[in-house]
DNA sequence: CCGAACACCGTATGGTGTTCGGTATGACGG
DNA sequence: CCGTCATACCGAACACCATACGGTGTTCGG
């Protein structure tokens, strides 16, 4: 498929995609712009390693309370260390993923979350060691 | 930052991104390349839409016991759904990420995930509506 | 059987990635 | 102060690539 190539390396000419699905060019390319005007790929981009840009430390961040409805989201998306916002079924209402570079900068971003509207508590759960972060297909 | 102008688009040729920084075409396609070499942008690659592909349904997963040292990690990395694994601090050993078409495969997965040595029980989170996940920096 | 819609091919061309010789800058040791 | 070395940059050259387009084969409803 298409789509698995070019997530493995999006650099591939069209040429080489083409001859590995048994296309030409020219039809490899334009199966790619239909893939990009529907959506289903949003953009090409780089996978940057994290870690050596300082950012050490992963958590997860499980929050209680809370009035989500409204602007508390763009509240979230404000603070640039919270990588996911997911609202979710079980023991909190949101969980989000928060990459910093220590664990003094997750405290900061912990109590900026604290102060979203109507927050009661968060559960914090930092990562050890990642087995892997991939992308499916 | 060549990093961050290459995330929100991969597809800048290098003589657009030494203009943004100042550079000739030459000289940020040796800053580029020294950044691949040092392990720093690990590959340039699309964002698919998973929605669209049928992934809907996106969960996270704690499980209990487990041996992990040895290939119970390898294990996890050989059930395709589980899009990240986390060893953690916390209320259990290790975290997942799952996206599946639909309720019914999370169950596969989960029972799959069962089998790996020594767990002992699992605690499955639900997203209802994911706010955003997105890249840092 | 007709005509439209679609997907593909081959080609042309302007832009791009990649390489390379030459030059400026700064660090270091004698 | 001077030579050297390493590093980072520029500008140009060249092969390759993205992109657009006219033409062709295939499918399918009417």
């Amino acid at each position: 498929m298409l789509i698995g190539l070019l997530q493995e390396d999006a650099t591939r000419s069209y040429a080489m995609l083409g001859k590995a699905v048994g296309l030409s060019g020219g039809a490899a390319h334009e199966r790619v712009r239909k893939l990009r005007e529907r959506g289903v790929i949003r953009r090409t981009t780089i996978e940057v390693d994290q870690a050596a840009l300082g950012h050490t430390v992963t958590s997860y961040v499980m929050v209680d309370g809370g009035s989500w409805m409204g602007d508390s989201a763009a509240e979230l998306a404000a603070i640039p260390e919270i990588e996911e916002a997911h609202v979710i079924a079980g023991p909190a209402s949101v969980l989000l993923k928060i990459r910093t570079p220590g664990t003094r900068e997750l405290q900061d971003v912990l109590r900026r979350v604290f102060q979203v509207d109507g927050v009661t508590g968060t559960r914090t759960i930092v990562v050890l060691e990642t087995f892997f972060e991939r992308t499916l297909k």
